[in-house]
DNA sequence: CAGATAGTTTAGTTTAAACTAAAGTATCGG
DNA sequence: CCGATACTTTAGTTTAAACTAAACTATCTG
């Protein structure tokens, strides 16, 4: 596992994403498509960042790119986030996660 | 493991920090002697972070405050942490990470 | 109790990450 | 070759993280 998987996988949104493709190949499209708060240019540099760090792989057909994890290169990192997704309970603090960077994440933290 | 555990294991500082309290309890002011290049006060909330999320706790001693990881918190994570820290190759890409962190961390990516 | 030591907290600043809007590239269908 | 589709890139903005300086709290020492 390399340094930079751990910067991948800092990020509540490329974590999503990386869920996404985690089993199934996505066009970037059909990413945006799932994550409708945020722009397609916001997405395509976060699949970016991912591709760097070489978490997941892309591969061009006519005018779609389908993305996929690279689940090799995670190594004992895979098994952490299936696990993560798996759980219940990691499901429903996922969700309150992303409802909240939806909404407002400046009143995430802080009460100065 | 926690979903804060992985935000707390995002930042190389808080990584170092980690690291440096795996084995052995230390108290704040050795931990700040050890990363010289940051204030005290710098230090001491990313201990509050680490505390915040479970992964590290503290035991007041007279003037003193002892830190040490908490390994069972990070479930199947230390496991990575610690062949991280063993593998030469990531103790040669760490010591890069925080050369150029200490050298001036704007020039790290974009070229614009 | 005064001063020193060890650490935390606050308020404000700097830096970096994430984002948007818009321009740019490539491919296809007619 | 034109316009539409699918996506990327750029330039600039917003947001959040990390930091600093200084004030603050607590404990010990004479």
């Amino acid at each position: 596992m390399e340094p930079a998987v751990l910067d991948a996988i800092a990020s509540p949104r490329r974590r999503e994403i990386l869920r996404l493709v985690w089993k199934k190949e996505l066009t970037a499209g059909a990413i945006h498509q799932a994550m409708p708060d945020v722009t397609f240019g916001a997405v395509s540099l976060q699949l970016k960042a991912l591709l760097r760090a070489g978490v997941i792989e892309a591969r061009a057909e006519q005018r779609n790119r389908y993305y996929k994890a690279r689940r090799a290169a995670l190594g004992p990192m895979a098994a952490i986030l299936e696990r993560m997704w798996d759980d219940a309970l990691w499901k429903l603090k996922l969700a309150a996660e992303l409802e909240e960077t939806r909404r407002g994440p400046q009143r995430k933290k802080h009460k100065h």
